[in-house]
Order: C-alpha cells, then sequence, then structure tokens
DNA sequence: GTTCTAGAAC
DNA sequence: GTTCTAGAAC
C-alpha cells in the first residue's frame, strides 16, 4: 500500500474489523472503530471513526467529512456526532488508565475534528495534550490542533452548534476549506502560555519543558496526597 | 497525509 | 557555513 492514500481511514471504516490488523484497530463498538494514527502528535494520538459497513460510504457521502455530514440530515448528523462523542469518551478512560500507569499522572485529552482535514471519512481526533512527538514536523501540524487557533474543533463546541440559532448552525456548519486553511500559516505560539515561538524547533523544545514542567507539579501533588493518607492511617490506628 | 529539497533565513 | 521552511511530488 503506497503512503499516498487518503482514502486509507474510510477502507478501514468499509472492513470487518476482525479482519483489520491490531497495528491498526485499537477497538471497535457497533457504530466505531479506533485507530491508532499512523503519525502521532501526542504521547497519545488515535482516530475514533464511524463505521460503514455500506459500500454507499463513498467520496461524496455524509461520512466523507464533517462538511459533509453537517450539510445533510441535521437529526441524523447530530445522532452520528453524538455516538462518536460516546465512543470517544470511553477511549479517553482508557487513556488516562494508562498515563497513570506508564507515567504515573495524568494529563490533559483534546477530541475534536480538523476544520478542513487532509484524510476522507469522517475522524475524530483523540489525542494527549503535551503534543511532543517525533512526527510533529511543522507549523501545520501544530496550528492544525492548537486550541485557540480555530483549525481544531472540540467535539463539544460542534454539537454545540446543534442547540444554538439555526442561523448559526447554517454559519458553522459551511466550513470553508479555505477559510480554515488560513489559520494553518498563523505564527507559532505556546498554546499554553501564549509565548511566540521563532520556529519549530524552539516550538518543540518549549512543548517538552512545558510538559515536563507538568509531570514534576503532578507526580508532587499525587504525593504529598498519598502522604497525607499515609499519616491519617497512623491516626486512625493509634487512636 | 508524508517525503524531498531548493532556497530563504540565520 | 548550517538550519529551517514551504511547495511540489507522491
Amino acid at each position: 500500500m503506497s503512503a499516498f492514500n487518503l482514502t486509507i481511514l474510510r477502507t478501514y471504516a468499509q472492513t470487518n474489523p476482525s479482519k483489520l490488523p491490531p497495528s491498526v484497530l485499537f477497538s471497535h463498538s457497533a457504530t466505531s472503530l479506533t485507530v491508532y494514527d499512523a503519525f502521532p502528535k501526542a504521547i497519545f494520538h488515535f482516530l475514533v471513526l464511524p463505521r460503514a459497513p455500506e459500500p454507499s460510504a463513498g467520496a461524496g457521502s455524509e461520512l466523507a467529512n464533517l462538511r459533509q455530514l453537517l450539510s445533510g440530515d441535521k437529526a441524523r448528523a447530530q445522532q452520528v456526532l453524538a455516538s462518536l462523542r460516546a465512543d470517544a469518551h470511553a477511549l479517553r478512560a482508557e487513556i488516562e488508565e494508562e498515563m497513570l500507569a506508564r507515567y504515573g499522572f495524568k494529563w490533559g485529552i483534546w477530541t475534536g475534528f480538523h476544520g478542513a482535514p487532509s484524510m476522507d471519512h469522517l475522524h475524530l481526533h483523540v489525542l494527549s495534550d503535551d503534543l511532543c512527538s517525533d512526527r510533529m514536523k511543522n507549523k501545520k501540524h501544530y496550528n492544525s490542533f492548537h486550541p485557540k487557533l480555530g483549525f481544531f474543533l472540540d467535539i463539544d463546541e460542534v454539537l454545540s452548534w446543534f442547540d444554538a440559532d439555526p442561523s448559526y448552525y447554517s454559519t458553522m456548519a459551511k466550513l470553508d476549506a479555505k477559510h480554515y486553511e488560513l489559520m494553518l500559516k498563523e505564527d507559532l505560539s505556546c498554546w499554553r502560555c501564549n509565548a511566540h515561538m521563532k520556529n519549530i524547533p524552539t516550538l518543540k523544545t518549549h512543548l517538552q519543558e512545558e510538559w515536563d514542567a507538568e509531570a514534576k507539579r503532578e507526580k508532587a501533588k499525587i504525593e504529598r496526597r498519598r502522604k497525607m493518607e499515609e499519616k491519617s492511617a497512623q491516626v486512625a490506628e493509634n487512636s
């Protein structure tokens, strides 16, 4: 299979999950598949895709991307998104468990869509907010996840459009690719502290430092809690 | 989406 | 001189 394959996710979505290799598939439910992102931009990075066993799910189908989904039946779109959200929620719990097991603390997890995705078939990104990865290589990669730029659309935000004024819904549902792609060209800045970053290598060093600092704080917090509990257990024992 | 690389930036 | 980015090819 060539690396130039922007429809691989659709292939996955149409395949019986039991036929997918464990290197690709993390888990599945009745309605979705969770796959490992092939080029993870953080320590944990998964994609949750709606399953599409019918061969109808081609390029122009409602499941091609978020824009296509939102341009169709509104109730159906809401149902698809709510289902993905529920499966992503369960995945987040598993990621947190793994964070504790492997790193001794847990940190933030983002769940959302790209405003202008490059790969076909609707996919919900679920990734840890460290953004520390060898695969994070350029401005486009980084800005596509920057939570303050607008390109990354949190699933809860997208679902809130359904409860907003219908004119607001139709405005947001347009998802004009040109409009979103401009956001990817914004200057680099740290999403945590807003500091301006001169270039990608500087940003990556900074992100690593930010995450290391968080790890240190969180582990210290856990240690303080453990000592407190140890003390109160002793007090209870001696009374 | 990634890889490759010319030439800009330093 | 080296580092880094951005656009074309895939």
